[in-house]
RNA sequence: CGCGGGGUAGAGCAGUUGGUAGCUCGUCGGGCUCAUAACCCGGAGGUCGCAGGUUCAAAUCCUGUCCCCGCAA
């Protein structure tokens, strides 16, 4: 058996989501030889050139660093990558499609680690679309990369309890989950005796990349079904919607399903209550009690805290 | 140099024609009450982000600097 040293792997991703893997390999002593991450790019406040969150880990970690514009019908990438030799390519969220070119040059092939129980949510926002979706429970899922999207044959899988929590919270717990799905299965994929089960096609879902008006909410929809909603988009890109022409952001909120009387329900929207417990405000049916809110340039607060220096009229409407 | 808001008591805010700071909540003590997160009285707590400048005098004007946040990317 081969040590892991032995063992040349690629890694390629972006975001944070991307971290615990790499330092996982790193950890392990798995020999990472190259790291592959997205450009530096004008980002943020200022339009600074911000280099990714892989990035940085991966200089912290003295790794050698590729950052190509494009990895399709690149063939100087794609030479680059060839003369590496690599055993095995690990992808997490790296944010671009890797061509058949690249599939084909590791001697174990190309993995990926996916935010979702494949086959459902498949693609961009895995997280946010099964908390959107109101799941309650999801998981990562590691698999043999094809040339579809998030198609390939599933190695392996780990699920978790999500009832109730955001998707940044989600995201925190899928990160090391799926770091510890790569490392717990690597030397069964290296020793060739990696399971390798062919999706229900059939039964794939897709997770489209969020925009940001999905996070303005429309309270003339079930309180249960803005909840997830506000759940969904926290903490990014967030959860919001307009008092006055104030642009309020909704952090946290509960929800409260008991529907009003159909006679007296009020118009979705409005304020109905502004307390230290919270702003309820009446949905479709039910209501959505606010806990944290963020008004424009200033910190997310608790509706007990926010009241203490600011007035919120009741009977104002959410917009 | 993308646009913009902000850093003032433990928390959230007010206070810019310059004159050593106020509100709400919390906190501490006392009172009222069968009782209370309610009410009344009283107290403690702040070198007003940092540095320099102007001035008799700066939270307030000028310059620089650090940090936080919204939009846009």
């Amino acid at each position: 058996m081969m040590a892991n040293g032995d063992v040349k792997i690629v890694y390629m991703g972006t975001p944070d989501f991307a971290l615990p893997a790499l330092s996982a390999l790193v950890h392990e002593d798995w020999n990472v030889s190259l790291v592959v991450t997205q450009p530096d790019r004008p980002r943020g406040r200022g339009k600074s050139v911000t280099p990714s969150p892989v990035k940085l880990r991966a200089s912290e970690l003295c790794l050698p660093i590729a950052q190509p514009d494009r990895i399709k019908d690149n063939a100087e990438f794609v030479n680059l990558i060839t003369d590496l030799h690599p055993d095995l390519i690990v992808v997490a969220a790296y944010g671009k499609i890797l061509p058949r070119e690249l599939l084909d040059i590791p001697r174990f092939g190309c993995v990926n680690i996916h935010a979702s129980l494949l086959p459902k949510y498949r693609g961009a926002a895995p997280i946010h679309r099964a908390v959107e979706a109101g799941e309650t429970e999801t998981g990562v899922t590691l698999m043999y990369m094809a040339e579809e999207l998030d198609a390939g044959d599933i190695i392996a899988a780990a699920r978790i309890d999500i009832a109730g929590m955001n998707t940044g919270q989600v995201h925190d717990l899928l990160a090391p989950l799926g770091a510890k799905l790569l490392t717990d299965t690597l030397p069964a994929i290296v020793a060739g005796t990696a399971p390798r089960v062919t999706q229900d096609h059939d039964a794939a879902t897709y997770a489209p990349m969020v925009r940001k008006e999905e996070g303005h909410i429309d309270f003339n929809a079930p309180a249960c079904v803005i909840g997830n909603k506000i759940r969904a988009m926290n903490p990014a890109p967030g959860a919001y919607a307009f008092l006055d022409d104030m642009q309020m952001k909704i952090v946290r909120a509960r929800v409260c399903e008991d529907a009003p009387n159909a006679e007296t329900a009020p118009k979705p929207g409005t304020l109905l209550c502004v307390s230290q417990d919270g702003i309820t405000v009446a949905a479709r049916d039910g209501v959505v009690i606010l806990d944290v809110i963020q008004a424009p340039g200033k910190k997310p607060l608790r509706v007990s805290e926010y009241l203490k220096g600011n007035a919120i009229d009741l009977g104002g409407v959410f917009r």
